[in-house]
DNA sequence: CTTGACCCTGGACCGTGCTCCCGGATATAG
DNA sequence: CTATATCCGGGAGCACGGTCCAGGGTCAAG
């Protein structure tokens, strides 16, 4: 079986070389082997190992995060996997409904700023500014608390 | 009117009084005005400032981009603070769609996963893990010992 | 055997966003 | 006036996720 190198196994991931090792130094990734040399050779399983590693990253998991998941998956707990993936789940739900209350305040300015006249006519340093009249809050309602202000 | 120390504005709005100080080395907030000893005094509008600092972090916004956001109220060209606003808008569109693939994705294999068997089993290994026929050995790094040749 | 591409380790460095500590000055309550 | 809480500036240190040398050693082709 054919074998890989570290600067084709990074290649075939799309990282760079210093990344493998940076993942090897976290405990995240190990070669399959080593060459008397000291070269890393890696197979197919470090690759697609590589390739978990960079997709649960695109789906916001740490490093840390992701060496607790391949940890788990040694131990064959599968509940505690799908556990840490639902939680995960929740926590990017939160982000999204944060973000888009702040899409709709900006959006909100937007429409309202007649994108001409003068400075105090726009509700967008209006707000930004923290002067004057609260226009559109672009904070979001979690954000505030009874005790504001 | 009343001022706030930084202590006091700290507290009010959740943070440390480094973190405020960090904030106005970074440009981000400058107390109202400076006592004779030096030190600083916040307003209201300084409060709502770092609290919207906090908020928009919390959305996802680096104190680069936050402190961008701020910076369209120092200017004086409306439509140009407009446009502006308008991009961030298309940004926190953006992040809103990066989430939401996040969000399928981990629904997705969160649904998929029976949460008992075997690790074959998980999608959220064996999906995420590769195309390979097998699931691989996801063991740590440092746990593998080369052990031959 | 030589050349050039590749790989090794170890450590420095980067940007981000804080957090802590220091020695000394200042404010404020009793 | 004194005690003590707060504040000052400057600088060090930290965690994360890399990124980039330096000063070698190794591999494969010609």
């Amino acid at each position: 079986m054919e074998t890989l190198g570290i600067g084709a196994l990074a290649q075939r991931a799309g990282v760079r070389i210093d990344t493998v090792r940076y993942y090897e130094r976290s405990g995240l990734l190990a070669p399959k082997t080593r060459l008397q040399s000291g070269y890393r050779r890696y197979g197919s399983a470090e690759l697609a190992r590589l390739r978990f590693i960079r997709r649960a990253q695109t789906l916001g998991f740490s490093l840390k995060e992701i060496r607790e998941l391949l940890t788990l998956s040694k131990g064959r707990d599968v509940a505690r996997v799908k556990r840490a993936a639902q939680a995960k789940l929740a926590d990017v739900e939160q982000r999204i409904a944060a973000l888009q209350r702040m899409r709709d305040g900006l959006a909100t300015l937007v429409a309202a700023c007649p994108g001409h006249g003068e400075p105090t006519d726009c509700p967008i340093l209006r707000a930004l500014g923290g002067e004057g009249p609260e226009l559109p809050d672009l904070a979001p309602a979690a954000a505030r608390r009874p005790a504001d202000h």
